[in-house]
DNA sequence: AGCCAAAATGATAGCGCAACCATTTTGACT
DNA sequence: AGTCAAAATGGTTGCGCTATCATTTTGGCT
C-alpha cells in the first residue's frame, strides 16, 4: 500500500494544478465545468480523501463545534443531540462531542481538550462551569451556548427554561389537585435538579393552607429501580402519609409507579405521581404520568443555529432565550 | 483581544525553545523538572492550549478515532458508546462521532468525511457497508472494528454476537413454554433485526410439531407506542389467536405489554411476549419481560481496544470475536 | 580532575493545504 | 479585429507544530 494519496497526486493524474484540485473540492463554483469533471474523476479514480488537519491549518477553519453533556445514558441530552446533529448537517460541520459525568472539573478538562480542536463554536449544558473554564471559553473567542437552564451571567448565549419555575408549577399543580403531604424524590441532585427541588420548596412555602413536605434526596444516578426505592423511602419518612410525590425525572417516576403496584397502592387515589422530562413510556404506561416537556430537539437545533450566526467577536450582551416548558396532565395525577 | 497564543509565546515567556515547549505538552518525562515547571506555568498564565491541526499535521497522528452509529435515538446504541467513550480516554483520543439513521448511503459518504479526519481508527455498526466505502477504508490502512454483528467477510476486525442465533434460541424458549401461534413484530428492519427474524423463521421451520407464525414487520422506526399498535396488527392477522410474541426490540415489547392491558389480555397465560436488549425497564414492569441480553458496553470498550492494539499494517486474517448473548428468562413467558 | 555515555535542549525543515496575489484566458462589446 | 473587464487558473508562501538530527549539559566513574 502506497502512503495516502494528496493534493498534488489527485493534480497530477488531472493535470491540473494543486490549488485547482483544492478548489474543486471547496469551491466548485469557482472551477470551469471541464476541469471540474476532470478533477473529481481523478479523486474518485485514486480515493483521495482531504486531510483535515492540513485544511483546518491553512484556512483557520476547523469544520468542527464542540460540545459537553454531563452523560450519555441520560436519554434527556440524547433528544439534544439528536437535535445538534441534525442541525450541523447542512453546515457540513463535525460534531466532537464530550461526556464530562457531571463533574465541573472534569468538563473544564474537556473545554481544554475540546477547544485544541479549534471548534468554531461550543455548546455546554448547563452553566456552572468553572472560572478557569469561562476564561478559557471568553479567551478562544468562538461563540458558545450555554443549553438547558437559563443564566443571569451566560458566558455568550443562552438558551434553555426554567427548572424553578417548572419545579413550582408542578408543584402547585399537585397543591391545586387537593394533594397536601407532597413528597420529593430526587437522585443525581445536578444544578437542574436542585432548582427543581427549589421550585418545589417555594411553591409549599407559598401556599396558603397547611401542607407538609417529605423531601428525600441521592446522589446516586437515576434510574428505573432507584424510583421504586425513593418512594419506598419517602413513604417510610412519611409514615405512610405522603399523598403525592414530584419525581425529579420521569425515569424515577416510572420506578415509582411500578413500586406502587407491588405496593398495593393505587395511583392516582392513593398516591398521585408526577414526573419531568416527558419520556415516552410516561404517556403509554398505565395510569400514564403527569410529567414536564420541553422541546429538547429544538432546543439542540437553536443552539447550533444561534453558534452558526453569532460571528464570536460581537461581544454585545445577548438575552437569554426562554424556550419554556409545558406540564402534561395526566392520569397519574 | 489578541490572537491566540502560539508555542513560540509560551516559550519566549518561558525563557525556552519552543520545541521544549512542545515536548513538556506531549512528552514531559524528556524534560527537565525545572523546566517542565517553567513551561507549566508559562502555559496556564497565558491559557495556551495547543493547535490540534498543525499538531496532527506535523506528528501524522490526529488522536482520533471515527466512531459510526445506526441511530442516535436507539438507546442500544447509547450502550455501546459509553463503552467506547470510557475506553477511549485513557488512551487520550477523542471520538468523532457520525449517524448514519440506518442508510448504507449516508453511511459512505459518512465515513470519507470521517477519514478525513485521519482517525486512527474506525468503528462501524454492521457489516453492510457499501463497496466503495469498504474500498476507501480499506485504502485507509487503519484498523478497523465492525460491531454488533458477525460477519463471515469482515472488513478488518469484528466483533459482535449471532443476532440469527439469538433469534432461533428465543423462538425455541416460547416453543419449549408450549406455545404454538408464534407472532414476530418488527420495525425498522435493519440487518439484524432481519437476522432475528430468519432465526425466528428457522425455529419456527425446524420445529418437530405443527406450529403457526404471523409475522408483522414496518420499516418505521422503533417505539413503544409502535409495539402496541404492531400487537393489535398481529392479533387481527392471526385472528386473535396468536398467543406469543417475539418482539425485535424491548421497545416493542414494553408498547406490546401496555398494549395487553388496555386489550385485557393477561400476559403470560393469554400471550406471552418476549423482547430483545434487555433494558432496564424489562426487568421492572409488571410482568417482567423474557428478553436477549448482550454485553454492549464492553462491546463498545473492547473494540477500542482492539484498535488500540491493532497495528493497523497487519493484514492477517482476524477471526471475529464472539461476545454471546444470554436469554433472560422472566414472567411474560 | 578527566573522561564519556546518557540526558537535556535546541535549530531546522517540512507535514498538506488554502490565502494571497499574479497571470492567463474568456467573451461581451464597440 | 480590437478592447477591456471578468472569469479562470496557477505560483508562492506560511499556517503551528513535531520529527530529525545536532549540540550542549549532566553526572557517574576511574
Amino acid at each position: 500500500m502506497n502512503k495516502k494519496p494528496n493534493l498534488k497526486d489527485v493534480a497530477k493524474v488531472a493535470g491540473v494544478s494543486a490549488i485547482t484540485v483544492s478548489r474543486v473540492l471547496s469551491n466548485p463554483d469557482k472551477v470551469s465545468e471541464k476541469l471540474r469533471v476532470k478533477v473529481e474523476q481523478a479523486v474518485h479514480e485514486i480515493g483521495y480523501i482531504r486531510n483535515h488537519a492540513a485544511s483546518a491549518l491553512a484556512s483557520r477553519r476547523s469544520g468542527v463545534i464542540a460540545v459537553i453533556i454531563p452523560s450519555l445514558s441520560n436519554i434527556v441530552f440524547n433528544d439534544v443531540l439528536q437535535g445538534i446533529y441534525s442541525a450541523v448537517k447542512p453546515h457540513h460541520l463535525q460534531v466532537i462531542l464530550g461526556d464530562c459525568h457531571y463533574s465541573p472539573l472534569e468538563e473544564e478538562k474537556l473545554i481544554a481538550t475540546l477547544l485544541s480542536q479549534s471548534p468554531e463554536g461550543f455548546i455546554l449544558t448547563g452553566t456552572d462551569q468553572t472560572h478557569y473554564a469561562r476564561k478559557l471559553l471568553q479567551q478562544s473567542g468562538i461563540p458558545i451556548v450555554q443549553l438547558m437552564e437559563l443564566s443571569d451571567c451566560p458566558i455568550d448565549m443562552n438558551i434553555g427554561f426554567s427548572h424553578f419555575n417548572a419545579g413550582v408549577d408542578i408543584t402547585n399543580h399537585l397543591l391545586q389537585k387537593g394533594y397536601r403531604k407532597l413528597g420529593f424524590l430526587g437522585a443525581r441532585m445536578d444544578p437542574r435538579t436542585q432548582q427543581r427541588l427549589a421550585g418545589f420548596k417555594k411553591a409549599i412555602a407559598d401556599f396558603k393552607q397547611p401542607c407538609q413536605s417529605y423531601v428525600v434526596t441521592t446522589t446516586q444516578s437515576s434510574s428505573i429501580r432507584l424510583g421504586g426505592q425513593l418512594l419506598q423511602a419517602v413513604m417510610a419518612e412519611s409514615q405512610g402519609q405522603c399523598d403525592a410525590v414530584f419525581c425529579c425525572n420521569d425515569d424515577l417516576a416510572l420506578g415509582a409507579l411500578f413500586e406502587t403496584k407491588r405496593m398495593n397502592l393505587k395511583v392516582p387515589a392513593d398516591i398521585a405521581i408526577c414526573g419531568f422530562n416527558d419520556l415516552e413510556a410516561s404517556a403509554l404506561v398505565e395510569p400514564s404520568i403527569t410529567s414536564v416537556a420541553s422541546p429538547r430537539f429544538e432546543m439542540g437545533q437553536q443552539a447550533v443555529e444561534l453558534l452558526m450566526t453569532a460571528s464570536g467577536e460581537d461581544k454585545t450582551h445577548k438575552p437569554p432565550i426562554d424556550v419554556g416548558y409545558r406540564i402534561v396532565e395526566r392520569a397519574s395525577t
